[in-house]
DNA sequence: GTGGTCACG
DNA sequence: ACGTACGTGACCACT
């Protein structure tokens, strides 16, 4: 038979320091269970096993001999992130059927020496899967190690162990005994290391017989005078070296053939693992361990039999509230025990308008169905997504399957394709608890469903672009791109793809040997801030520089825009608004939230985002949100003071901080104070503050000081803001968003500063999300109240932007600043900056 | 799929 | 001793 017998310890240990940091939404982490987990798949695949024993340490105070117990001793303790996932993987290893070994006293590398030594008498194959080289002595004929490392695995056989080491494997034992392993607290013989160590054991073989003929030798002076002092040291050194053969242990290797696994079981625990995609690999759907899942009540459970019958008109004017859910074309409506179908685009649109009050999964990509078609969808009560938002903001995936796995929802998989529907009436009733439980029913009937609609409308309506524009821009750019790119061949000396970072930093630091001022994981850095000190170095790097320039505004702006262009000649991005950990919403294919502003050349992109004849784009920014929103937040009544005076913030900061009238303030100490504020919204560091301003740590230190003593609201505000995340896991805004924060529960130093930057941050970030989002929708619903012809089509986290009729343009941006700056009633006055103009860059002026 | 880079707030 | 500000998305090279 082919055994497999897995060192634990250490491939959770691999696993653990290989894989990054994960963790579900109760802040359990699952980064090593995930990477023990590929690892002992990949293996099974490989090696087939007939059998498989997994062997974990479990040391007693008495381990092995007083004398030694100070054994390992300075081996560092297990992280607590990694400890806590030990009970789960031996848990989940029971689940799959796959026997966990451990005996007192013994560490895993001894379970593996006793299993394979009794494969190795039975004439069974015995492969052992460790990353830990002292196992190799364990290789014989029949044993093979599997030393797992980063990037591939070695199968070590006896022949390949010769091949590296040059000596038979069980001599790695008087190896060890002889250089010593600190992190063994095995000490070996004081001066010889693996070089010397090594030398020996080809020529003598063994400890034994090279103290039993090492004098005689024609060894140096200096050797031999270590090998005697070391003496016993190397004899107790070989004997802690030794791994055990003979522990207490089941050595019947057919027990350890895998019984049946527990899928319900695999399932639920992988579910709250939130390891989706390891249940898909191993072929368990994950709605199979939630039948009997413990949260889940029999009353719950929805009546299967639903009677099922087609969707007729008369129906629809008599439903009362439901459920449904709209894919490919077909049309599910569930109402008590009934369950409607239909495909009929006509009356799919009937219903969608119809009275009835609807809840679903996807209501945006409804609304704009509806839309498309110049209808309506009206009553919608609820989405399963965003309520699994609004409690995960972390998640990756709000599909229905998934958060009836999360949640412990019963889910009807053998009903095939109404499963959805019958599980998502129990889920929006456990998630719409959840939400009610956790204080954010407003943030949900307020602020989140209302805002599905403007996001549908503002996708529907798109923006126009000039599609000649962007081409002859393009056009312009390549030329560009081909001209630089020609001059950076000259300044090389020759060609290579200057889009490669790795081949970049080659040419510049190796040929050129310009001075290379910071290293990435896989290289030298090139990126600009680097590049931009060099840039009186070499006339190259300026010319990279420009390079980049011209190729991202090429691909990522013209050649990406005009892919996505719609037959109307619009652009209709789609606004995520179950994305961001934060609250705000994100944009993709394509992104408009992050088109070039910042440099002219990039900021010419705007030009070509245009009104239609007869009409304009109203561009509405708040300014300095944010610190507005800190302001109020903390009450500082300085900082207040500050915004109520109508001053330049920035100006305002630097007075009070240096305290002086604003006319002393000078531009250096203006931008000081601008990276202050911006500090304080990140959750400030010194370090970072000072290169952001170059200036040294102290100063910036200081500056830090100084701002917070005269804000000292704003620091008491953050202190009691990284105290509650720490005490409740989460942070909110001020309209009850939520954020969990595990990285506070870590103990690695600096995940945890990055967890209080994040607990400092969110609230401020994520309020200011909220107050646009309010803006957004009462700016929606006036305009159709007042019958303004214009709407609302874009979004840029401060700034919102209408396309509106010549006639009414000013209607618009009247109203749309006034719904901006009153959406709350706050300590500080919002600010609020509108323009009118043919394209978004005359309108953002 | 990941890392480096760079566009935005 | 180490890394170094919050939140996003797209493109490219490379494994």
């Amino acid at each position: 038979m082919k055994f497999l017998a897995i060192d634990g310890n250490s491939i959770l240990n691999r696993a653990f320091y290989g894989v990054k940091m994960l963790s579900n939404k109760k802040g359990v982490f699952t980064n090593a269970i995930f990477g023990f987990m590929n690892i002992y798949m990949k293996h099974i695949a490989d090696v087939k096993p007939d059998a498989v024993a997994v062997a974990f340490d479990l040391r007693s105070p008495t381990f092995r001999h007083k004398a030694v117990d100070t054994y390992k001793a300075n081996r560092k303790g297990m992280p607590e992130e990694l400890a806590q996932q030990l009970p789960l993987v031996k848990e989940l290893l029971g689940l799959m059927g796959v026997k966990v070994v451990e005996c007192e006293g013994y560490e895993a590398d001894d379970i593996l020496g006793t299993l394979s030594k009794a494969c190795s008498d039975n004439g069974d194959k015995c492969f052992v899967l460790t990353g830990d080289r002292d196992s190799l002595q364990l290789i014989d004929d029949n044993v093979t190690v599997i030393l797992a490392k980063t990037k591939e695995d070695i199968y070590y056989t006896p022949d390949r162990f010769m091949e590296d080491y040059g000596f038979e494997p069980i001599k790695l034992i008087d190896l060890k005994a002889l250089m010593g392993d600190s992190s063994d607290n095995i000490s070996g013989v004081a001066g010889i290391g693996e070089k010397t160590a090594s030398t020996l054991i080809k020529e003598y073989g063994t400890i034994e017989n090279l103290y039993a003929n090492y004098e005689a030798s024609d060894l140096t002076k200096g050797v031999k005078t270590k090998l005697a002092n070391g003496a016993e040291s190397a004899k107790q050194s070989k004997w802690l070296a030794t791994i055990v053969r003979d522990a207490p242990v089941d050595t019947n290797t057919a027990d350890y053939v895998p019984t049946e696994q527990d899928t319900a079981g695999i399932s639920r625990l992988l579910a709250e693992l939130e390891m989706f995609k390891l249940l898909e690999k191993m072929n368990i759907s994950a709605a199979e361990g939630t039948n009997s899942a413990p949260e889940v009540m029999a009353e719950e459970a929805p009546v299967i039999e639903a009677v099922q019958s087609e969707l007729t008109a008369d129906i629809i004017g008599k439903l009362t509230p439901c459920t449904y859910l709209l894919r490919e074309g077909k049309l599910s409506v569930r109402e008590g025990s009934n369950v409607y179908t239909t495909e009929d685009e006509g009356l799919i649109l009937d219903f969608l308008g119809s009275d009835c009050e609807k809840a679903t999964d996807d209501a945006k990509a409804h609304y704009r169905f509806a839309m498309a078609h110049g209808r309506e969808l009206k009553n919608l009560k609820n989405d399963a997504a965003i309520c699994g938002y609004l409690l995960n903001t972390s998640a990756t995936d709000y599909a229905i399957e998934k958060l009836c796995a999360e949640y412990g929802v019963h889910y009807y998989s053998e009903n095939g394709e109404l499963a959805d529907l019958l599980s998502l009436e129990l889920l929006i009733k456990r998630l719409r608890g959840d939400i009610e439980k956790e204080g954010m029913t407003r943030l949900l009937e307020d602020i989140e469903l209302p805002l599905t609609e403007v996001l549908a409308s503002m996708e529907d309506t798109g923006i126009l672009i000039d599609k000649k524009g962007v081409e002859e821009f393009g056009t312009y750019l390549s030329e560009m791109i081909e001209e630089t790119q020609q001059m950076v061949y000259d300044d090389a000396g020759h060609e290579f793809n200057i889009a490669s970072p790795k081949q970049l930093g080659t040419v510049l630091f190796e040929e050129m040997g310009l001075p290379a001022k910071k290293k990435t994981k896989s290289g030298y850095s090139t990126n600009a801030e680097v590049l931009e000190e060099l840039r009186n170095d070499a006339p190259i790097v300026d010319n990279v520089l420009k390079y980049r320039q011209y190729t991202k505004l090429n691909s990522t702006y013209v050649v990406g825009l005009l892919d996505k262009i719609a037959p109307d000649g619009r652009i209709h991005t789609w606004f995520r608004q179950t994305e961001t950990r934060t609250g705000r919403i994100s944009s993709t294919e394509p992104n408009m939230q992050n088109i070039p502003v910042r440099t002219e050349l990039g900021s010419q992109m705007r030009k070509f985002f245009t009104a239609p004849e007869g009409r304009k784009l109203v561009d509405a920014d708040y300014s300095q949100i944010e610190l507005r929103v800190m302001a109020h937040l903390c009450g500082d009544k300085n900082m207040i003071e500050a915004f109520n005076s109508g001053e330049d913030i920035h100006t305002s900061t630097a007075a009070q901080v240096f305290d002086m009238p604003s006319i002393m303030v000078t531009p250096e100490m203006r931008s000081a104070a601008k990276a202050v504020n911006f500090g304080i919204i990140y959750g400030i560091g010194a370090f970072s503050l000072a290169k952001d301003i170059g200036t040294s740590v102290a100063k910036a230190k200081k500056y830090i000081a100084d701002y917070l003593a005269k804000y000292s609201k704003v620091n008491e505000f953050m202190e009691a803001t990284v105290d509650g995340a720490y005490k409740n896991g989460y942070v909110t805004t001020m309209f009850g968003r939520k954020r969990r924060i595990p990285e506070l529960a870590s103990s690695n130093k600096v995940l945890q500063a990055a967890g209080k930057r994040i607990a400092m941050n969110t609230p401020v970030q994520g309020t200011a999300a909220d107050l646009i989002k309010i803006a957004m929708i009462n700016v929606y619903k006036r305009l159709k109240a007042e019958d303004i012809d214009a709407k609302l089509i874009l979004q840029v986290h401060d700034e919102l932007i209408l396309e509106a009729s010549e006639a009414d343009a000013d209607r618009a941006a009247k109203l749309l600043c006034e719904e901006m700056q009153n959406v709350c009633e706050m300590k500080v006055p919002l600010s609020v900056d509108v323009h009118t103009g043919s394209s978004w860059y005359e309108a953002k002026q």
